[in-house]
DNA sequence: TTGAAAGCGGTACCAG
DNA sequence: CTGGTACCGCTTTCAA
């Protein structure tokens, strides 16, 4: 009733050696049809379920990738990781889903465990707060294939799985100069963050093209979340109260500059527009409806799933770069 | 450089035995202080991680509990796990996130994983697709603790956390039929769902205590997602123009409902009001806002997990039900 | 085609 | 306080 069987027990039963019924269970070709059949067929009766810890502690090997997020909350991951379970759970791996809350403490813990545990590979999107990169120089040193994917850094050797960020960024100031903004505010998130400075290239080369003089007072770190966006936009605006277009490193940060550029009783997009990043599900449904840029989510988990799978037929580690491009979508809240 | 460091090699170069070093690593009191402090320094110098996989095999047990959802990518589920996350990491459990999509397959898979590998304990929400339970009587048989959170069965043995579904239905309604409304059409899930059947029965009963008769073809069943709310919306209205209120057994539904009523130049809430359900973080960012039942799901996940932690310090498993209060949050979809 | 036995990497009992 | 050793449950040579 209780405990669980062993192979051993069926060994017992079944009148025969454990390494036999290992052998049927794993349909080794070396046993006869009528005992595999016998074997086999008594295994699902008592319901066995060989213990996965035995196995992997023998076999060496696990048939499991972790994936390491910053939060299942954010759209970007939670799709991503459905793309990569939608192509590792079909070749019989295993995904396990770790978040780290953007906490550096949570993500070393994480990539320990995920070693300790003898994860076949690794794929990582890294914290806001980590700064320092030495647990997933482990992750190299034992041998585990790793792929970064969104959040990289040039710190960590790995396979990176990105948008071109740059030239996302770039298209989105552009389409804001385009439509007559010229005092554009870039709320971004952790100066540490290479998505950040990235991201600020591409606005600052936008401004640069249109020969519109960079002000850095116009820019503010903060961090991702909806109540950081009010406050900083607050705060921008009544140091500038003629900015007229706010970016936003992401729709978490936009959606709290919606709300601060409302009690301003300023209007959208009339006075000031707004543009995010990420084009999270709620963005056509909140008023005015939020252009962003669209990232393909589940292609780049798909993606990344499939570069652990070449990393884990290659003997040697040669990492990849994907690039993916991203598209700006225009909605009310910067277009008239 | 590579291959994982082993408790022996570290003996072997340290001059004592494997036994030794386990104590000492483990914090025995039966090793002398100078003797722990040097091999604690060797090991950590060296970045010896133990291999959990052989610890867990041999200990017989793993400190690590599964949380099996539907989906991550639904705001319930990602703030009850961290809320379980909130209470379990602190006492030194390892938290694996499985999502099942909906599907039975997946969840009975990610059961048996949980059970192969020695789980301590699993957390899980019900798929909507899920209608055999065996394998949740397996947990149980192998004596593993099994909380329900949110989404449970009457055939399965297990702690519960749920909120009060049927009050919290009627109370929707109610507040509905007090703002005027007659025809209020409900959009619900699967049938065998139980939290869809408790729903209903808060629906029926809020309709008898007004007075109105129950009309079964203001009813449908649909599933959990946006754009079936839009067909279902969409279905009803042209089959009952009459209808001035819609009920969705969650906001993705409601949203979708949304749609279907402007696509059809109606108002809202003066033609028709809708309320939703989960209040998700995009309620009151939407046009109009929307109106809908609050549920504490932080708090529900720290409760499942603080239930695990009693379970697992008992001998005998005795299931327990918390049931928790919802908040209606009156918002512009309902609300003149 | 099957069985015996070694061993994966630790832990814990038993000696000393 | 430390070492030797059996063993957790399974897989996989090696021998028969």
């Amino acid at each position: 009733m209780s405990k669980r069987i062993t192979i051993k027990q069926l060994a017992a039963t079944l009148g025969v050696s454990a390494a036999t019924v290992s052998r049927a269970l794993n349909d080794s070709f070396e046993i006869s049809q009528p005992l595999k059949e016998k074997i086999k067929a008594y295994a699902k009766r008592v319901g066995y379920n060989p213990d996965r810890i035995a196995v992997n502690l023998r076999r060496g090997k696990t048939k499991t990738v972790g994936v390491i997020v910053p939060s299942i909350s954010y759209n970007f991951n939670s799709r991503a990781i459905e793309g990569i379970e939608k192509i590792m759970i079909p070749m019989g791996y295993k995904v396990l889903i770790f978040q780290t809350m953007e906490g550096y403490q949570r993500e070393k813990e994480a990539v320990e465990y995920l070693i300790s545990i003898n994860i076949d590979a690794v794929i990582a999107s890294i914290s806001a707060e980590t700064n320092k990169y030495d647990h997933f120089d482990q992750i190299r040193q034992n041998e585990i294939p790793l792929v970064l994917i969104d959040r990289t850094s040039k710190y960590v050797e790995a396979s990176e799985v990105v948008i071109n960020n740059e030239l996302s960024s770039y298209l989105a100031v552009k389409h804001l100069i385009e439509t007559g903004r010229r005092k554009i505010a870039w709320i971004t998130g952790p100066k540490g963050l290479p998505l950040s400075q990235l991201r600020q290239r591409g606005y600052e080369r936008a401004l640069e093209q249109f020969n519109i003089p960079f002000d850095p007072r116009l820019i503010c770190n903060c961090t991702f979340n909806t109540d950081m966006g009010f406050e900083a936009t607050k705060n921008l605006i009544s140091k500038n109260p003629d900015i007229d277009a706010i970016y936003a490193l992401n729709d978490r940060i936009a959606i709290g500059a919606i709300g601060a550029i409302h009690s301003l009783n300023r209007k959208i997009p009339e006075d000031i527009a707004v543009v995010g990043f990420n084009n999270e599900p709620f963005d056509p449904l909140i008023s005015p409806s939020l252009s962003s840029v669209y990232m393909p989510s589940i292609k780049m988990g798909e993606e990344a799933a499939r570069l652990v799978l070449s990393h884990l037929k290659e003997k040697k580690f040669l990492p990849q770069k994907r690039i993916f491009d991203t598209n700006l979508i225009v909605r009310a809240s910067s277009q008239m």
